[in-house]
DNA sequence: TTACGGTTTAACCATCTGGTTAATAAATAT
DNA sequence: ATATTTATTAACCAGATGGTTAAACCGTAA
């Protein structure tokens, strides 16, 4: 369809990649729909990619990447935790609004096959708790939040923010919504939970 | 392997189809993988049960049908919010640490063909939200708690509860830490979620 | 123009996989 | 005991699927 000229034949490949295997996971994708969506050839998926696991490890190892640095910004600057809860709770779902599979995806594959963290691991910017912890420590330490464990909040966050993306058509047959319906809980969302983790937090 | 006699045959497979089935999912699972793991003919599996299809429908309304009730007891009792709260928080977490694939399985099936809630519709006691979305309300409208959505509350707990059993192998990497760690973590769970719920909407 | 390298394709291959079948064994009824 | 129905198995089949290959295509340097 999109059949653009030669050598960027590589990226049309992990474009349609991304897509098929962000949608129908490792088990589920088609090296021939792979190719069809990218508008060539099956060889040469093998051509660049040499096999199947290769080609799903550059989706996956592409789509953490592009997660990793949204949960670093609220592991690593200088803001307080309130400040930290709320912007990545406004910041992560508008990303996750663009990416609606991505989470899922990754969840996904990683429950596949667990040391898949090890290849992550020495990725780039992989996210690290520490700082996080010690802050959430010394914020109950000097009274600003309430006693709480810095891994306990960290689950909190995320789950919040996460769950209803990877179990959006449980929430939505759940709660009778459409698309749209969903749409918009999730646009409230971004500053709901915060205020809901604030209001439980805060002394 | 666990061979009896006769006709518990059929059940037999079920349980091997559900072992099968949860941890690996409809395109990962294999039909002679299920046949070896309840030491039967591969045929027997279209025997009882036709097609793959069919079978893994059984596996997933059966699924399906041992988690409804969990969720049916915060919408349908009498209580009020907090104690639906604190209980079904407890309960919840205990039930899946002893079915820990299944709350993955379904919602990984359910983004795989969203269509299936129509089959679920029709099962027995499926979860309805109105009873708790009115009681919500209610508690506002008397000051019991703040002013909440129930639709948002209903996610927020959801979320709290079943998400870090969905992304399991995400949080114990994110974590550094092992099954045991993670096993304690959820321990604490069943009352740290209730609390940090409570804190939050209770006025 | 020709020779050469990387790129692309159609055809092909081996294996896997869901599903079927024909024959056999085991119950059950007569 | 014998006939009949039910349960079980080994062997088989067709189609799908990941992967390979040999030949063609195409830009470019000599």
């Amino acid at each position: 369809m999109t059949k653009q000229k030669n050598q960027d034949t590589e990226e049309q490949i992990l474009d349609a990649a991304k897509k098929v295997f962000q949608k129908k996971g490792m088990d589920g994708a088609r090296m021939q729909e792979i190719a069809d969506k990218a508008g060539i050839n099956k060889a040469m998926l093998h051509y660049y990619y040499r096999s199947k696991q290769m080609l799903f490890e550059a989706v996956f190892s592409n789509a953490f990447s592009l997660l990793a640095p949204e949960l670093n910004k609220v592991l690593k600057d200088d803001s307080s935790i309130e400040e930290k809860v709320r912007s990545f709770t406004h910041n992560y779902i508008s990303f996750i609004m663009k990416h609606p599979y991505l989470p899922n995806f990754i969840i996904q594959e990683l429950n596949r096959n667990p040391n898949f963290f090890e290849t992550l691991r020495k990725n780039a910017a992989f996210p690290s708790l520490e700082k996080f912890e010690n802050q959430v420590a010394y914020e109950v330490e000097q009274g600003i939040i309430k006693h709480i464990d810095g891994k306990q909040l960290f689950i909190h966050i995320l789950s919040l923010n996460v769950f209803p993306f990877v179990a959006s058509p449980l929430i939505k047959g759940l709660l009778h919504i459409e698309d749209n319906g969903f749409k918009i809980l999730m646009e409230e969302r971004k500053t709901a939970v915060a205020e809901f983790i604030i209001a439980s937090i805060k002394k």
